[in-house]
DNA sequence: CGTGTTTGACCAGCGC
DNA sequence: GCGCTGGTCAAACACG
């Protein structure tokens, strides 16, 4: 994304007030020359307010740039450790697969997705580590392919809704509830409806942080393709299917122009969003409220 | 009546 | 072995 700083310079202003009369009194030529330069503080305080502006948005500028730049090198280095840990897991056949209690596999999930929901419905996601203690915890993970994939996603939904459907172009039954321990929600347990043989698993239950978030928990790999594309949130929830992704837990073979645009998109939806923009706008007429000379 | 959901019962893993 | 807990089953129920 190109954040390109307002020009101050290229900003113009009609100076004319008022009805264009040809006739002139000394007393009105003085309250005319008062009024001009009136606005000429005006528009001195604007322009130098509009540089200030331009000048922070140069600096957020930079240090967005700065940060994706941090991203990808942070992307590049994870890439490398996971190379590295399918090349260890090629040489040494003691990290194959063993038999895995059913409790513990909880504890090892691999990946998962965050998905929010914005106001316009456009659906954002990041993948990224659960249970990431350290290097080491995460390189086992990718050891055991013996399991099966289990993903994450989580979706903002309204917090008063007490429905734990999560829509994601996939067809589920329902085959259980539980309450369980550690949090006062319910969680709902799902099957893969769309083909008797596919053996897909889902869990859906509120965060017992936040309740307007939905955890869904995918296991295993669907046998069929997808058979509708993730709805819009329309309210509920919207999100991302698993697509369940061996070792490609980064997003780095993806082109930059992609990830330009997945930025453009977030800044997109933000500049689209009412809310966003009304408030942005107060904030800059307040801004320049301040620092306009006293109005009565 | 067929299909999907609800919900209590049951089973198995785990820690003590 | 026992109790706790998460996961699954299946009968009952609701709905179109």
């Amino acid at each position: 994304m190109d954040f390109k700083p307002l020009d101050a310079s290229s900003l113009c202003l009609d100076l004319s007030v008022g009805p264009r009369s040809s006739s002139s009194s000394p007393l009105r030529e003085s309250h005319k020359e008062e009024t001009k330069s009136l606005i000429k503080e005006e528009v001195g305080a604007l322009r130098a307010e509009l540089n200030r502006v331009s000048e922070e948005n140069e600096r957020l500028t930079e240090m967005l740039q700065t940060m994706y730049a941090n991203y990808r090198s942070l992307q590049s280095k994870m890439a490398e450790l996971m190379t590295e840990s399918s090349e260890k897991r090629s040489v040494s056949p003691s990290a194959s697969a063993s038999p895995v209690k059913k409790r513990k596999s909880e504890s090892l999930e691999t990946n998962s997705n965050i998905v929010a929901d914005n106001p316009n419905g456009m659906i954002n996601f990041v993948r990224y580590h659960t249970e990431t203690t350290s290097s080491c915890d995460s390189l086992k993970q990718f050891k055991d392919d013996s399991r099966p994939k289990i993903s994450k996603v989580y979706v903002r939904t309204d917090a008063t809704d007490s429905s734990l459907i999560v829509k994601d172009g996939y067809q589920w039954r329902k085959y259980g509830q539980k309450v369980t321990r550690d949090n006062p929600c319910p969680r709902a347990y799902f099957r893969c409806a769309f083909a008797p043989a596919c053996q897909v698993k889902k869990k859906v239950q509120r965060s017992a942080e936040d309740q307007s978030i939905l955890v869904a928990t995918y296991e295993g790999d669907h046998t069929h393709g997808q058979p509708s594309r993730p709805e819009k949130n329309n309210g509920t929830a919207a999100i991302v299917p698993p697509t369940p992704t061996k070792k490609k837990a980064c997003r780095s073979d993806e082109s930059p122009e992609i990830q330009w645009r997945l930025v453009e998109q977030m800044a997109s939806s933000l500049t689209k969003d009412p809310t966003f923009t009304a408030a942005l706008a107060s904030a800059i007429s307040d801004k320049m409220l301040d620092h306009s000379p006293s109005r009565s």
